[in-house]
Formats: C-alpha cells, sequence, structure tokens
DNA sequence: TCTGTCGGGGAACGGTCGTTCTCCGCGATG
DNA sequence: CATCGCGGAGAACGACCGTTCCCCGACAGA
C-alpha cells in the first residue's frame, strides 16, 4: 500500500505536504502578489511533485482560498492574544494598534494580504472577493465586542476599525510601520473623547 | 505626409487616440485589476489599431504609468475642489471626507486605483509602487498643509490621512458607502480634541 | 494611370500560465 | 523471479500574454 521512503526520513504524510505547500504558497503570494507566481514556482518551492500538488488540492484556487483561511486564523489568533494579555478595556482596545506595530516591524512586512489580494483579484474573482469581506467584517465584528465590551457606542467600533486599515494601508504603501503609533494615538483620543474609563 | 479619413469624419489625432486609449485603459484596469486586461482587450474597447497603440506609448507598463498618473491629477483637482469649497479651516478638513463620500457612492466604485495596484504589483514592478507611494505622499502633504492652515499639531495630519486610506479600504471591500461618514465623524472628533476653533 | 508610401487589420512569435499526461523506477506480492 | 501498481520528475497541452510583423488597400503626386 504505502511506497518507497528512502533510508532514514519517513516518508512524508499528506498533512506534512499540504503543509509544506501552503507555507511557500503563504511565503511567495504574500511577497509577490498571487497572479505573478505559477504553479511551477510553487512546485519548485514546496519541493512536492505537481502531481501531488494537484491530488492535494485539486487547483491553484484551491490553494489561495486556503492560504487566506489560514492567514485569517493566524490574524484572528495574534489580535486576541495581544487582546488578552491587556487590562483595562481601554488597555484591550489599544492593544490592536501595538499588535499592529509589532507587525508592521517585521522585516518581511508586506501589508495585508487580504487588502492586497482585493486589489489583485477582488474585481475578477467574487470567491477571493467574499474571502475578503468575511475577514474584514469579522475583524469590524470583533472591535465592536471589545467597544461594547467597554461600554462604547457603536459608533466607536467603525472608527477603531477604520484606523487598522487605514494603518496597515498607509504602512504597506509607505513602507514604514510609524503609521501603528499614529493610529494608536487618533484610537486614544477617540476613546477618551467617547467618555471611556482609562 | 496625411491619410485616409474616410466621408465626414476627419482622422482622429494623436492626442484623441491616446485619449481615447487611456479611457479605455482606465476603466478596465479599474474595474477588473490590471493583469486581467490584455492589450488586446484594450486595442478593442479603444477602437485604436494594436500598431497604432504601440507607437503611441511604447508599451503597456507606459500606459499603466499614464493611467495612474492621470488618475492621481484627477483625484488632486476633485480634492482641492471639495476643500475650496468649503469655508473654515475645520470644514475644509472636513470636506476632504465628503468628497469620499460622494466618490463611494458613484455606481462603478472599486476602491482606490493606487491602493489596488499596489497590491497587485507592489511586490513586482517598482515602477509602480514608486508611483503609488509618491501619490499617498502628496495627498499626506495636502493635509498637512490644510492642518498647518488651521493651527492643527502636525501629528493631527498623519491621523486624518489615516482615517481616509482607511475609509477608502473599508467602502471597497465592503462594498458600501458608510466608510466614509463614518471616518467623517472620527475626524470631527479628533480636530475637536486637537482645539482647533470650530 | 502608374507608382510609392503609409496605415489598418490581424496573424504570428516566443514565452508563460494552469493543468494533464506519459514515462520510468521502485517496493510489494505471489 | 515475474508481475503489478503507485508515485516522482517533468514533458506536453491548449490558452493567452505582450509584442512584432506582414499584407493589402487607399491615397498623393507625377
Amino acid at each position: 500500500m504505502s511506497q518507497v521512503q528512502e533510508a532514514g526520513r519517513p516518508a512524508p504524510s499528506a498533512d506534512e505536504l499540504r503543509e509544506r505547500v501552503l507555507a511557500a504558497a503563504d511565503r511567495l503570494y504574500y511577497r509577490r502578489g498571487i497572479q505573478a507566481v505559477g504553479m511551477d514556482e510553487l512546485r519548485t518551492e514546496a519541493g512536492v511533485p505537481l502531481k501531488r500538488l494537484y491530488a492535494l488540492f485539486g487547483g491553484k484556487d484551491a490553494i489561495v482560498a486556503e492560504v487566506l483561511r489560514r492567514r485569517g486564523a493566524l490574524w484572528e489568533v495574534g489580535v486576541r492574544a495581544a487582546v488578552d494579555a491587556a487590562g483595562t478595556p481601554r488597555e484591550r482596545l489599544l492593544a490592536v494598534y501595538d499588535h499592529l506595530a509589532g507587525w508592521f516591524g517585521e522585516t518581511d512586512f508586506h501589508g495585508c494580504i487580504f487588502i492586497n489580494s482585493f486589489g489583485e483579484l477582488g474585481g475578477c474573482s467574487p470567491e477571493v472577493a467574499e474571502i475578503v469581506r468575511a475577514h474584514k467584517a469579522a475583524f469590524q465584528e470583533y472591535v465592536a465586542g471589545l467597544v461594547a465590551e467597554a461600554g462604547g457606542p457603536p459608533a466607536l467600533a467603525a472608527q477603531l476599525a477604520i484606523l487598522a486599515e487605514g494603518a496597515q494601508t498607509t504602512a504597506a504603501i509607505a513602507g514604514t510601520p510609524e503609521a501603528a503609533a499614529q493610529a494608536r494615538a487618533a484610537a486614544a483620543t477617540l476613546i477618551d473623547a467617547a467618555g471611556l474609563p482609562g
């Protein structure tokens, strides 16, 4: 039934191969864009036979969707961790921007892959457009939850989410991370103006 | 020297042809993305022979750059008109977001072509990346000028620019125009908190 | 009317895309 | 040992990309 497995290394399982492909796809798509990376390059980078690649995923569209799904999950985990490490409701709201600051400072930061993918494929791929829309809607709802928890008005949530989006766009295009701190300062002002307790 | 010109219509001048090509390119690139639109489709939409198209522009890259340049000029004109129609320095700052609201409400709004192009080609085309960077830097400087005129602190300018970027991203992805009003409200709060006169 | 020239339409070219197929070598099985 | 079948490597396929080239018909000048 099973096969080959040379010398010491055990044959990689299907899950391992999927993992390798998705890691390579994430890296390549994020750095250079989706359309700019062909299946052959992905195959080389992942070290997985082309045939296996199609057997595992079915096609490029499925790989793209899965890459976005995983990025979304990772983003959610990161933001929640940063927020949960903070104390007061006000600090929990501001923790979002501290998380952005850390992200923007990473050496291979290239903006939000959802915004980038929407710019690239939003007009042609309803599937990608819907994934991006859902991701951003989920973030807005999460912020709305934090604001409600802090006793702030619903309008504040939309404002804070817009600041986060603007910081991502600005940092990506400018290539510098200071937009996070600027957005944080603006958020603090908005929170204070809403009358939330410090 | 000159040529053809059937019946009543005079032969279109080079400027007219350039105009037709750039209008078609703007429409197609904006709606569907740059890489998704081939030269053949552009030729058909513009009604200009392929040969002439290459004689006029040299290649696709030059057309893309010119489309972005013209979009940038148009944006600048629109924003300045909205701002100059406003009265007090505070109203002039808020006029930026009113202008965004009008734009977002257009039936064929598909986000900011600079943000979209950066997402699509920023990682692969240094030329496009630089055009986008310059466009956004110019907007930030313009806002900084308005803030200075109003007597506000420089930090406010960056915050207001981030709000504008976030509104564009949010409206494009959500497909709804309300982000403009939300950003406007946030901007008003930030302006007031900075102690500017109403 | 004949000839030279120029531009329009579209085929052709080399390259690359996503996807499929073919071959080959190996381990498993009787 | 002979046979089978699966999986790896990469060639092949059709489509489409940006770009170039060719051919033909129409006008200008003699």
